[in-house]
DNA sequence: CGAAAGACTTGGAACAATCTTC
DNA sequence: GAAGATTGTTCCAAGTCTTTCG
C-alpha cells in the first residue's frame, strides 16, 4: 500500500489496502484507450464498489459516483516511481536485475523424461483489470489474485511438488497426468476459463506439436486437388445443406478465414466463416462478394471479390429472405464442416488451410527470391 | 445429440532493450 | 546523451478443435 488518497468530491479519502489497490489498477490506465470507454468504466466501478462492500470499507457509502472520483494523487505516485526508476545509475538497475534473474531462474526450467526444458510462462497472471479487445463486454472488471489454493501442479509420480513459495498456503491440488503436457492450470476470475502453464517454444513437445501442423499442411497439399473438385461439385447439390458447407469451405480454402467457432453473450461480438451473419455479406452484381466484419481481436476484415458465378448464386439463394443477425450459414456448423473435412485426409479441419495457405505462399516468395540468387 | 469441458495454438498489446540520430 | 525509432520479449486475450458429459 502506498497511502496516496483517491480524492472524491474533493476530499481526500485513504482507502483500506484492498480497496487502494483496486484504485491504483484504475489509475494505472487513467489516459488510455481503456478508461474512455463507458463498458470498462462501469464495469470497473461496480467491481470497486461490489470490492469495499466485501471488505466493509467505511467509504462504501460515500463513494457513490464515478464521476466524483479522482485517481490524479494515486496516478502521479505511480508516474514518481517509474521517473525513479528511470533515474537510476545503470550498474544499480543492472544489478536489480541480475538478483531478479538468479531468484527466478529455478521456476524457469523442468525437467521432463530425463531433458531440462524451458518453461514458458512460469508466472500466474497478477490481479489488476481485465482489458479486452474490441467491444467486451466484461472489459474493466477487477481480476483477482490467483492463490496456491487455485493452482493444480502437474508432475511426476516420484517427484516432490515444488514448495509453495507462499508461507501459510498449499497448491490446490497435486495430479499426475501423462497424456497432457501442461505443468500448472488456474482458473481464470473473468472468463473462468481454464490458464495453463506450459514448456516453451523450444521444447520437445511444443517442436513435435509444431512440425506435426506442418506435416499436416504439407499433406493436404497431396488431397487439396480432390478437395477442390469436391466443394465445386457440391455447389450444385440438391442438399442446401451441402452447398452450404461446399461455399463455406471454399471461402476457408480461397481466402484464408478462420472457421468461426460460436461465441457467448459474454464475448465480444467477432466472427468467422461459419458464424457469418447476413449483415457482414454483400452482394454486387455480376459476382463480386463484398465481406466486412469483425474477426479475431475484434480486427475489421473488409474485401471485395470475383467469385465462382456459382457460389454468387448460391450466396444469392442463401441469403434470400434473411436479415441482420441471421446467419448467412445456417445450416452449418463448425463441428459439421470439420467433420466432412476429415473425411478428405485424417487431422484435416479448418485451421489446416491458415497453415497451408502462408505456406504456400512463403515457399512461392523464397522461389522468387531464389531465382534472382539471393542468400535467405 | 448438443453443450460444456478441456487442451492446445494464435497473435495483438504492452513493455523492455537496443539502436540510431541529432 | 537525450529522444525517438526499431526490434525483441513477455503477457494474456481470443481463437480452434477434440473429448467428455448429461
Amino acid at each position: 500500500p502506498h497511502g496516496k488518497p483517491l480524492r472524491y468530491d474533493g476530499e481526500n479519502l485513504h482507502l483500506e489496502p484492498e480497496i487502494e489497490e483496486i484504485a491504483t489498477f484504475y489509475a494505472a490506465k487513467l489516459g488510455t484507450e481503456h478508461a474512455k470507454k463507458k463498458t470498462f468504466n462501469q464495469n470497473f466501478f461496480a467491481d470497486f464498489k461490489r470490492a469495499m462492500r466485501k471488505h466493509n470499507s467505511k467509504y462504501s457509502g460515500i463513494i457513490k459516483d464515478f464521476k466524483k472520483c479522482d485517481f490524479s494523487v494515486i496516478r502521479a505516485h505511480l508516474d514518481a516511481v517509474k521517473a525513479q526508476q528511470k533515474d537510476m545509475r545503470p550498474c544499480e538497475r543492472k544489478a536489480i536485475r541480475e538478483a531478479e534473474a538468479a531468484r527466478v531462474a529455478k521456476y524457469q526450467v523442468a525437467i521432463v523424461d530425463g531433458r531440462e526444458e524451458k518453461v514458458g510462462n512460469y508466472r500466474v497472471e497478477p490481479p489488476g483489470l481485465f482489458l479486452g479487445r474490441g467491444e467486451h463486454p466484461l472489459a474493466g472488471k477487477v481480476k483477482r489474485r490467483i492463490l496456491p489454493e487455485d493452482v493444480t501442479i502437474n508432475i511426476g509420480e516420484q517427484e516432490t511438488p515444488p514448495e509453495c513459495p507462499l508461507p501459510g498456503h498449499r497448491w490446490k491440488k497435486i495430479v499426475h497426468e501423462h497424456s497432457v503436457t501442461w505443468l500448472a492450470f488456474w482458473r481464470d476470475s473473468i472468463t473462468s476459463g481454464f490458464k495453463y502453464v506450459w514448456l516453451g517454444a523450444g521444447s520437445a513437445f511444443k517442436g513435435m506439436s509444431d512440425h506435426s501442423k506442418f506435416e499436416k499442411a504439407r499433406k493436404l497439399h497431396g488431397v487439396i486437388g480432390h478437395v477442390r473438385a469436391e466443394y465445386r461439385r457440391a455447389w450444385k447439390s440438391k442438399d442446401l445443406s451441402e452447398q452450404q458447407r461446399a461455399v463455406a469451405t471454399y471461402l476457408i480454402d480461397v481466402l484464408a478465414l478462420r472457421v468461426g467457432n460460436e461465441k457467448s453473450e459474454d464475448e465480444a461480438d467477432t466472427v468467422g466463416c461459419c458464424s457469418l451473419r447476413f449483415e457482414h455479406v454483400k452482394l454486387e452484381r455480376p459476382s463480386t462478394l463484398r465481406l466486412d466484419f469483425l474477426g479475431k481481436d475484434s480486427i475489421r476484415y473488409v474485401n471485395s471479390v470475383s467469385v465462382d458465378p456459382a457460389v454468387f448464386a448460391c450466396l444469392q439463394r442463401f441469403l434470400n429472405g434473411k436479415k441482420n443477425g441471421d446467419d448467412v450459414f445456417d445450416l452449418v456448423t463448425v463441428t459439421s464442416l470439420n467433420d466432412y473435412l476429415r473425411g478428405f485426409m485424417d487431422g484435416l479441419s479448418g485451421k489446416v488451410f491458415r497453415t497451408y495457405n502462408a505456406s504456400v505462399t512463403l515457399d512461392r516468395l523464397l522461389q522468387d527470391t531464389a531465382g534472382r540468387d539471393r542468400v535467405v
